[in-house]
Parts: structure tokens; sequence; C-alpha cells
RNA sequence: GGCCCCGUAGCGCAGUUGGUUAGCGCGCCGCCCUGUCACGGCGGAGGCCGCGGGUUCGAGUCCCGUCGGGGUCGCCA
């Protein structure tokens, strides 16, 4: 090593020790015939003292240098309390520069705030910043936990492979060009879930895997193009053993930032959570729940009211909101593709407000706020039309409220799992959200299609009711990992594809390869992939995954280091076949050309 | 794909109802400084105001388009 000792482990004790460092120029004072140098290295900070003028004067901010020289103690008073070595310092005896540095894009210092592009332009350099270091070796941590926690329990870390063919998660895929097969593509994999449900046909048992995923999808603040999952299975295990192991894990991230997370965590069905928090992930740190309110508007004469559902939020002193405020909120709802959002003020006398206060009964007035729960001074917020729609809205609302409210403890963690999903929803839903429904069948899967039913008998009687073994694991509102028990019966795998109007053919087409193995004595199993970029996001305390990641991606898919996508030559291009027309394309398109003239 | 916000010096930002020479802090360069620690002092360089049109006597400022970034809904487990 060029180096005898970590600059930022120095201390008292090693005082009258001749020590050589290797590190950055963090920062200099020249002082003219004496000099400060703070050099940095991964391990911290420690004052480099340099008498000669000649030396310290050419020197420059991450100038990368090997310093030699004694360890002293600090003058009384000279101590610097800010630093872990601020007892002492390095007194330089030889000083070579290994490497000069060109004036920065931007200051590496923590003081200064740094624009997203900047930073990722040049993250070699946002990386020698303490906090986006630290996140990265937090995450080197958190992959350290998991796996002591898995190979306690036997599992075996696996890797699949990332050229393959489309997995069916619903995603688009990204595609890559077979040289050796002109036409045709590999694709990389949304997850690895074919290959970790072959593992377990395989006798593995128990399986894991860090893994790189791919999704062609637009971009949001949590999500990027390639991202990773913690992914595992197991066979012979029931939902309950899923769970058990996901919380162990959980609990042993958890205490890397000293956080004692109680478990079990509570659990919510499906159901109960769209009623209550109108979320398939509620953030549980909101005490705030949804009203049902359908029933007590059963009867009512507004027009807006007689809907198949009807739900409120209240929020607490939303009466005194101005005008303007309570126009903004229509605004907020409008965005959300709402017609507005309905409200009643419950004035501090308990009279009630609002534009919807003149349309409703006057037993309705008399019962709505006790109904509620609204106090003189709340606001009470209403959602009306399809349950759906309508709980998502007023799911939205509360959060917003909480945020606005500020009843949102942000120290605090609320894990809890969200259970007995249903199988399937009507394609229709699909259709109407703009998506194609996959299979074109009447019933798509709500999870994926090898998720278990949990009544394997009566699934088929009535899919839109039948509940699966899929459990997510919900984290202060953000779904941290999902999984399911799969189906590893033939037969009920086919009753799936056929309510999905998956014919036998298109089965063996599409996942052929894993039907087939299915018929080798396939042992009951399940599993859950975590979001790990997520799981990071939150331990470090941040709100974007980015700055989890190493070299993240920004909108669009491009990266500001890289470069990357960038156009490729004529030759690759070639080489790639990535033009090559199969045979019954190019019967087609000799046939429209004939028809275009 | 829809909507909202932002593009001014290397970085972070200001820039008045449209007005003549576009500022501030940090950084950078030079000189000075022997105890600083986000050192300090003096001096200096650095701008196609994202890009393209338009309105105007005059545009960083107003309008249209476009590109880039961020957010959000759609989409996506």
């Amino acid at each position: 090593m060029i180096r005898t000792h970590d600059a930022g482990t120095l201390r008292a004790d090693h005082v009258g020790q001749t020590v050589t460092l290797a590190g950055w120029v963090a920062r200099r004072r020249d002082h003219g015939g004496v000099a400060f140098l703070d050099l940095r290295d991964a391990s911290g900070v420690v004052q480099v003292v340099v008498r000669d003028e000649e030396v310290a004067h050419s020197l420059r901010n991450e100038y990368c240098l090997k310093v030699t020289g004694e360890v002293v103690s600090r003058k009384e008073g000279a101590q610097n309390p800010n630093l872990a070595t601020g007892d002492v310092e390095v007194v330089t005896a030889e000083l070579e520069v290994l490497s000069e540095a060109a004036p920065l894009p931007f200051p590496i210092d923590e003081h200064v705030e740094v624009g997203e592009e900047a930073r990722l332009r040049h993250r070699y350099l946002d990386l020698r910043r303490s906090g986006p270091a630290a996140a990265l070796r937090l995450r080197s941590e958190v992959n350290r936990t998991a796996r002591e926690v898995l190979h306690g329990h036997g599992f075996v870390e696996v890797e699949t492979p990332t050229l393959t063919r489309s997995t069916p998660e619903g995603a688009r895929d990204f595609l890559v060009p077979a040289r050796l097969q002109p036409g045709s593509w590999y694709a990389l994999p949304q997850s690895p879930q074919l290959f970790k449900q072959l593992l377990m046909v395989a006798g593995m048992e128990r399986y894991f895997q860090i893994a790189r995923c791919y999704r062609d999808e637009d971009f949001r603040a949590d999500r990027q193009p390639e991202f990773t999952q913690l992914d595992l299975e197991m066979s012979f295990v029931e939902q309950d053993d899923v769970i058990a192991l996901t919380e162990e894990i959980l609990a042993s991230l958890w205490r890397l930032v000293d956080v004692e997370i109680p478990t079990p965590f509570p659990r919510l069905t499906y159901a109960e959570a769209m009623a209550r928090y109108g979320s398939d992930k509620p953030d549980l740190r909101l005490d705030l729940e949804l009203v049902d309110c359908t029933d007590f508007f059963s009867e009512t004469p507004f027009r807006v009211f007689q809907a198949p559902y009807v739900g409120a939020v209240v929020m607490p002193g939303g009466a005194s909101q101005p005008r303007k405020q309570l126009d903004a909120w229509q605004e907020w709802a409008k965005q959300r593709g709402a017609r507005g959002l309905a409200y009643l003020l419950v004035k501090d006398d308990g009279e009630l407000a609002g534009p919807v206060a003149k349309n409703i009964s006057d037993a309705e007035r008399e019962g709505i706020a006790a109904h509620v729960g609204a106090k003189p001074g709340d606001c009470i917020f209403f959602g009306a039309g399809p349950a759906k729609s309508s709980r998502a809205l007023l799911g939205a609302a509360r959060l917003e409220v909480g945020r606005r409210c500020d009843l949102l403890d942000e120290s605090a963690w609320a894990f809890c799992w969200v259970v007995d999903a249903p199988l399937f929803e009507p394609a229709s839903d699909a259709v109407a959200a703009g998506d194609v429904a996959v299979g074109g069948g009447q019933w798509t899967a709500v999870h994926h299609a090898f998720t278990s039913p949990q009544d394997l008998d009566d699934f088929d009687a009535d899919p839109g009711q039948a509940l699966a073994w899929a459990y997510d694991v919900v984290c202060n509102g953000n779904e941290i990992g999902g999984g399911s028990i799969r189906i590893h019966r033939r037969d009920v795998q086919e009753r799936v594809f056929a309510l999905m109007g998956i014919d036998a053919e298109a089965a063996q087409e599409k996942f052929g390869f894993l039907l087939d193995a299915f018929a080798y004595g396939a042992p009951p199993h399940g599993g859950i992939a975590f979001g790990w970029d997520r799981i990071c996001a939150l331990l470090s305390g941040t709100d974007s995954i980015r700055e989890v990641i190493a070299f993240p991606k920004s909108g669009g898919g491009f990266d500001p280091l890289t470069q990357a996508p960038a156009p490729i030559t004529e030759q690759q291009r070639k080489e790639a076949g990535v033009d090559a027309v199969q045979a019954a394309e190019k019967s087609a398109e000799k046939h429209a050309e004939t028809q275009d003239a």
C-alpha cells in the first residue's frame, strides 16, 4: 500500500508516529509561511501542515497527494472539535503530488447545493462528497445484511440470465438484437420471475438474488429503466413463511440505521386497505381514514351523491380555509382526472357551509358530521362515483390533508402487509385505463398469471371475487416488496390461463418452458421481491432512488455521464441485424406496396 | 401522452410596469499573509440570458414553437 494509515483514523494515541497518508486535498488554507491542508480519503479527513511555501503554494483542491509526516498533537485551543481527528495534525516531511486536478465543475463541499444534472454528469466527483458516498456505503451494508440473513436460512444465491425471453410482467421489454439470428431478439428481464420458479422445480428450495431488472416505461422520481430487486423464492412454504422471513430481513436492515421495528407487522386485507385508506399501499403514519357514506346517502336528493360509492375524508380545521384554497383543492382534484372535490365546511357553531350543504336533505345535514366524525371547524371532502376511482381520489386527498395539516410524523416508520389481493380484475378495467388486455380474455391477473388462487376448487366460479395468495409489504406508503404463492399444478394454471383468454397454444408459445417444467413434480412454492432501490432510499432518508444508485439515469432514460443511449454506426447496425425483415413481414410489405400503388 | 414548474458566468441564484453598461455569493487566476479549519486581504478574468421565430423604437423580461431538466397524472408491481 502507498499509505500506512487512513487519514480519518488518526487519534491522540498516534502522536509521535510517522505516517504516510494518501488522499485528496479537500481544502487548503495557505497563510504564506504555513499552510493547512484538509486531506480526505475514504475514512475521513485530517489536517496536514505544510511549512514549505514552495510546495504548498502550487497545491489546489482535489489534487491527489501522498504525504509523509509525524502525527503531532494540536496546541491547546487549536483543536477542532468538529473533526474526529481534530486533536492531531500531520506535519509534512515529504509531499508528493500523485495526480493534479483541473478546476472543478462544482465545489466538492458539503455546504454547497449543486444541481442534480451537474452532479450526475460528474458523478465521480459528486461521490467524493460525504453525503452521496454514505448512501452508496449504506447500500453495500444493506446488501451484506440481506445476504447474511438469507445465508443463515440456507438460501442459495443464483444468477439468472439477463439476455432472455420476455417475461410476463406486463411492462414493455427492452430488446437486444441477436446477431446470429437476424430478426430475432432477446429481451432483458423485467424480473427473474420465471427463472426462480424453474429453480424451485430444480430443487434448490431456497433461492435469492440481488437482481437487476429492466422495464421500458416512462420515468418517475421512484423509477429507473434498470432497477434492483432482492428476489427470493422458497419451496414448500405458505404465505406466513414468506412473511416471517421478510419481516426478519427488514428488521435486520432497519437495525443498520438503529431502528428497531416491531414485528409482526400489522396486516390489512386489500379490501380493507382500499376501503379505509383508498390505497393498496396505505401510509399508516397517518391515522386519518376514509369514511364510507354510500348507505348514509342512499336516499339523497343530491344527484352527485346518487352514485355506487360515496366516501369522505375529514380535514381537521379545514373549515377556516380561504375560498382560494378550496378552489385550489378543485384544481388538485382535476389534475387527478376527477371532476372536482365536493366539500362541506363544519362551522364553529356546527352549521354546514359549502356548495354541497344546500343540496342534501335536512336529515343528511343533521347527521353527516357525526357520521364522518367531523368536529366544528373541520372540512369534509367527498368523493362519489365508481368505488375504485373515488377511493383513489380520497386516498390521495387523505395524504394531501396529512401533508397540509402536518399530521405526518416524518421520523416514524409504519410497516404493514396488504394481503388477500384479488386474483383477477376485469379486463375492461385495464382497457378503460388505456391498457391493452393481455391475452384478450375477460379477466386479467392483478399480480401475475402464476399467482395461486386461495380457493383452488372454485376460483373460476366467480373470478371477480376470487382472492389470491398475494401479499405486499408497505412502508410509509411505499410498496417495498410484493410476492405470492405460485401455482404449481398444471390444471390450475390452465384454468387461470383460460379465464385470461390464453389458450393452450398461446400459453405454450409464451411460457411453454415453464409449463413443461411443471410437468415434472413441481413443488409448491412462493416468494417475494423487494424494491431494493426504494428500501435503500428510505434507509438513507432521501426521496429519490437516484441517490442510492451509483450511476443513475435522468428523465427519458438518458445517462448524463456516458451520454447513453447513443447512435450506433452503420457497421454496428448491419451486424446487429436490427433491420432484418422476417419472411412473413416481407411478403406483407410487398403486398402493401402493391395496394398503395 | 396530458398538466405544472425551471433553463441567466464553472456552481448556486437575483434581475423592478419591457429601457440603455446583466448583478450577487461561491469557485477560478494573480499577488500578499506563520496557526487556520467553510481562514483572511487586495486585484483580475469569466455571459449567444437553452435554441429558433415573432411583437416592439427597444426583449433576459411579453407571445408562439422547440430542446433539456424536475414534478405530477396516465403508464408501470
